[in-house]
Parts: C-alpha cells; structure tokens; sequence
DNA sequence: TTGTAAGCGTTATCAT
DNA sequence: ATGATAACGCTTACAA
C-alpha cells in the first residue's frame, strides 16, 4: 500500500496560511521574507498558522520570480573512482550549504554529447553556474557553447579556452616534499614517478630535482624514474622492476618519493619481502593522501595532501564571486607528517 | 572584466519565440512538448526561431504547474571518505539520469539539525523523494517528521522507524567467500573481523561458520578474531597480534578471510616481512573491493565487492516506483576472483 | 491546426 | 501596517 502518495500532492500556499491567519497573503510573504512592517501580533499569528499547515515555501515559485535559482551545478567526469572526487564535492558542497545554494550533481561519461546533456539540464534549470570537476589534474575540453554559464574547472584546465580553473600545485608539493627529506638527512632521494604524460609527473619531477639544487646537492638523473608506464591505453606499474634496479645501484637510494599513495603501498610491500624497515632503513614519502592507504599502511606513510577539499571549495567560491576572472589558479598541497620518514 | 554576468540575466522565453516565427506562444509550448497538430511547417519556424534565441525552458515555470520538480534528493552522512559513498551517489546518479530526473546532493554532519536543514531544503525544492546513504552498513536515525517525503535509506536501515532501506547481504557474501575457499582447498580458515558492534562483523562471523557447518568442515573457535578493536571510541587494527597468535597455533590458518581491504593490505605486509607467499603459502579472502586496494597489491586480492553501485540504482529505483512498501531489502555481493586464492 | 484565457505560488508595486 | 493587483514563464482547458 503507498503510504504518502495522496498526501504528497497537496501543498500548502502562502494563501491557505493567510486564510488561516485571517490576513492577506501578503502579509504572510512579509513574515517568510522577514521584511519590516509586520506587528508584532500579526507576526505571531501568521508564524502560528505556519506551523500548523507545516507550509513551506515553494521555490521553484520564488525562482520564477527571482530569476535566481540557488543552484549549482557539478559535473564529475567518471574517469576513475576515486576518494578524490567526493573530497571536491564535499568542498563545493559544503561552502555552498553555508551560502543557501544547492548543488546538482551530474556525474558524466567524458564524452561531449554527455556534457551537453548536462549543461542543458544545468541551463533549464537556471544554475547560477558550473563546477566541471575532473578526477586527476589534467586538460580537458569542454562543449564550445557554454551558452554563457559561469564555469570553472576543478582539478583540469582547457587548453583551448579561456576558462579559470584550479588545480594543485605539483611542483611546489614536490619540491616541498624532497626539500623536507634532504632536512632530515636523506642524500640519495629516487624518484618512482607516474606515467609521463600526466601533467603531475611532469610537475612534480621538476620540483624535486629543484629542490635538489637548492639544497646544493647534485642528485643523478638514474634515480628519478616512472613507475607507471603506459601499454595500448592502459596503465601499468612496474614498481618492482625499478626498485630492483635502483637498489642494485652502487649507491642506492636512503629515500624514496612515490608518485602516488598507491606506488608507496607497492615499495612498502617489496621492502618488507627484503627484510628493509621503513622508517629506520630507507625514508619513504608520497602524494595524495589517499584515505586509508597512508593510515593504513605500517609505519604510517608520510604524504603531501591533495588539495581536493579546498579546490572544491575554490570552484564554488568563484562561481559565487560572479565569475571575475579567467586565471589558473595553484592551490598548495599540505604535508601530512606519519612516520615513513 | 565580468564577462557573462550581464548576458545571463537575458532569458528568452516563449513569447519571444513566438513572436520571433510570427505566431501565438501557445504553438510554441506545443513544439516543446511534442504535442501532434502542429503543422510540420510551423513546427520547422518554430524550431528555427528556438534555435536562432537560444531557447530553454524554464524548469521553474513548468515545476509550478506541474507539481513535479524532476528532483530528488540525496543525503549522505560524511562518517568516512570512503570512495564507497561515491559509488552509491553514480549508481543513484546514472538512473536518474535516465529518467530524466536530477539529483541533489547534500553532505550532512550525522547530526540531527543538519539533517532536519537538508530535509528542509528538499522539501522547499519540492523533491520527489530522499535517499539517505550510509558510508558502512549501520542503524541511523532520522528526525521523526519527514513530512511526508518518500525516503529510502541506503547502506543503513532506521531500528525505529518503518522505513524501506536496502543494504548489503554480508551474511551472505560471507558465506560465499569461505564456501569458494573450502572448494579450493582450505581447511583451517582464520577469520580476521571488524569491529564486533559493527553489523557486518556479525553477519559475516555467522556466514563464515555457516559455510564450514555445510561444507562438514568443524572450525574451532580460535580461528575466528577480531582485528578491529574499540578504545575510547577510536578504532584500532591490531592485525600484527592477531596474526602473530594465529601463526603461533599448532595448526595454523591455511587460509585468510580478512573483514575488509584494509585489513587484508595490512595482513599482505606481514606475510611479506614473514616471507610467506599470499596466493601460494596462504590464502587470501577479504571484503568490499575498495578501489585502488585489490588491485594494487600483489598477487592481487580476491574479495567479494560491496554492491554500492546497485544499492544506489535500488534506492533511486524506489523512489520512482513511489515508495511501494517499507521492507529491507539485501543485495547480493560479488566475488571478484584475483590471485590471493 | 491554432489561439485565448486562466491559473500555478510567489514577489514587486502601488495604494490604503 | 496591511492589502489589492500585476507579473514571472509555463501548461491546461476550452474556443475558434
């Protein structure tokens, strides 16, 4: 048996709450709308009737009038499932809840009729603007028309438009990152990097032989190298290969940089096969922060945080904001100190 | 520069289009909504002159006459960042989508006030329905007066109130995994559990005997542990003690059903520093295949995969259906078969 | 096949 | 301090 399905249907109005107060419903709009000029009395009975009927007032109304729909639109391509994209929602969202918006969220196939699709609900719905957000830093290219709705990308950048976006600052977190291990001691950092062609490997490799140099401490160029390599499409780690030839080096490495939380779960792995101790034999950090990967893993792996939170947070800032700019913008990642190093 | 925010404010309507193909508005919102009688001509101008304006429907206007928003809401606590709620967020996603609804989404404190704001929000918004999703399955609470919104809770069932709710089968999945490890060859199956007070714990402790009970296997008692313990509130994974027991037993474990994927990454390290081969010297079971874990240690890990995605599509599926009845509903996990066994 | 009138629930304008 | 009326953009009912 449906249960609420008669009842639902019936709505109170700001009309029915006014007959109930015996005033006009425009007083009532007045009382919603906490405008000055109420007595104090009228206030009462009208927050009284209220009550009573459970009214609520009907935005998509209050919307035609306005031409202000509160809401915002967020669309995730699906490029992986990662912790990361409900970090950025949960920033967008949360900075929106305290502003009254709403956020829409559309999760899509990258492919451009897909965006289409979503923009077009976006835009009958009114949205006040977008949120493209992308699951690893990278380029990404949006439907030409935009049909003039405010947009930022989050965590991706277009290469062709003028579109302000943010991302995380991969070089300075691996400059960061090294700077930090070379202050506790480490001379021989390896770096076992991400596939090339991701933007991050490329930023981050420079960082660390960066802060090499700042440090005045010349760094081989044997010991930086991808982990991740690409066969037909698809991804591939070859973790233990490169670490078997780095710790066959003459002087192997006293400290490892990990492109990622995931390549750090694989090197803790192989060294506890070889009797290493993490921590005590060798200095391990990473990237991300992946939950619960670095908690989870013993001794608790030190890694630069990605900002998710705050690049979600920023997306809706702008939109709120109006749309001022058309700048990339670097968020700074935040060194997560555990005991891998 | 401000660069779209003038041009946003300018929405075209019917009327202009109507005017634009020199005819009433009325044949234009017949075009819309593909009603027949509409000569073919007429349709053509009027979709040219759609075209030329820019034209969208206003959500908002059609909502008011509609009485139906094409909303429907999603409520999820932020217990844990797990990439599980986001699964469950695309499964909802994806068919509403298709059923050309939209889906609104709302990260919410697991407090009451928080909750009764989101709730507040939807009902404003007129939304069709709720769903309320967990991050583990687990009893929760919701504020006594939904008012008459259909909801559905997802991942979590409510011990009060008689709500449709739809969740794992961990009984079942549990049975499943040590009925697949029996077949294979094991005969002293350890389990490693989660946190006795949590509801999977038990269900799974039950499958696990259960499946021995079928398979006339007789299981003594100190195989079964729990690797999760409760201190002041705060969890903590002793997984190295519980293993150092079990491998101390006169018959050790030959297999390993571990109570979630953290567990089982932490077990892999220790065999490891043991030089005990998973997949080879021992068996490896576990829970929830939580992306990227299974599939970045190696060999890789064998675990029946939570059905977040399926609870999603359930739950949004109910609410479409218009809340046919009030029973818990349990999905069926999947075994993902890998190299740990 | 096309058009007119009314009304959805709200807010803005102007009167009282 | 309160109320009447119009208007937002659309769909439904009815008429032409």
């Amino acid at each position: 048996m449906p249960l609420f399905t008669l009842i639902k249907v019936i709505m109170v109005t700001i009309k029915q709450v006014a007959a109930r107060a015996g005033i006009s419903f425009k007083t009532v709009s007045r009382v919603i709308n906490n405008e000055p000029n109420v007595k104090p009395e009228t206030r009462n009975k009208v927050e009284k009737a209220i009550a009573e009927l459970g009214y609520r007032p009907n935005s998509a109304a209050r919307m035609m009038r306005n031409a202000k729909s509160g809401v915002i639109g967020f669309i995730s391509d699906e490029v992986s499932t990662t912790s990361a994209s409900i970090e950025i929602i949960k920033g967008a969202q949360e900075l929106a809840w305290q502003h009254s918006k709403l956020l829409m969220v559309l999760n899509i196939k990258p492919d451009d009729d897909s965006v289409k699709k979503a923009i077009e609900q976006l835009l009958q719905f009114r949205a006040e603007g977008v949120i493209y957000a992308s699951m690893y830093h990278k380029p990404v290219s949006l439907p030409k028309d935009l049909h003039n709705l405010p947009t930022v990308l989050v965590n991706c950048f277009s290469p062709t438009q003028r579109i302000a976006s943010v991302v995380p600052d991969d070089y300075l977190a691996a400059y960061d990152l090294t700077t930090r291990m070379i202050k506790k001691g480490a001379r021989r950092i390896a770096l076992l990097n991400l596939n090339k062609r991701i933007i991050a490997a490329a930023e981050r490799q420079k960082g660390y032989f960066d802060a090499h140099y700042a440090a005045g401490i010349q760094i081989d160029d044997v010991y930086a190298r991808n982990a991740v390599i690409e066969e037909n499409g698809q991804e591939r780690y070859i973790t233990e290969n490169v670490l078997d030839e780095l710790l066959a080096l003459p002087e192997p490495p006293d400290a490892i940089v990990c492109g990622k939380d995931q390549l750090a779960m694989q090197v803790y792995f192989y060294l506890a096969q070889k009797g290493i101790v993490v921590g005590k034999d060798i200095a391990i950090g990473s990237f991300d922060n992946m939950d619960p990967i670095p908690q989870t893993l013993k001794p608790g792996l030190s890694t630069m945080a990605l900002p998710h939170l705050d690049m979600g947070k920023w997306g809706l800032q702008y939109i709120l904001e109006g749309q001022t700019h058309t700048e990339q913008v670097k968020l700074p990642c935040t060194f997560i100190e555990r005991q891998s190093f």
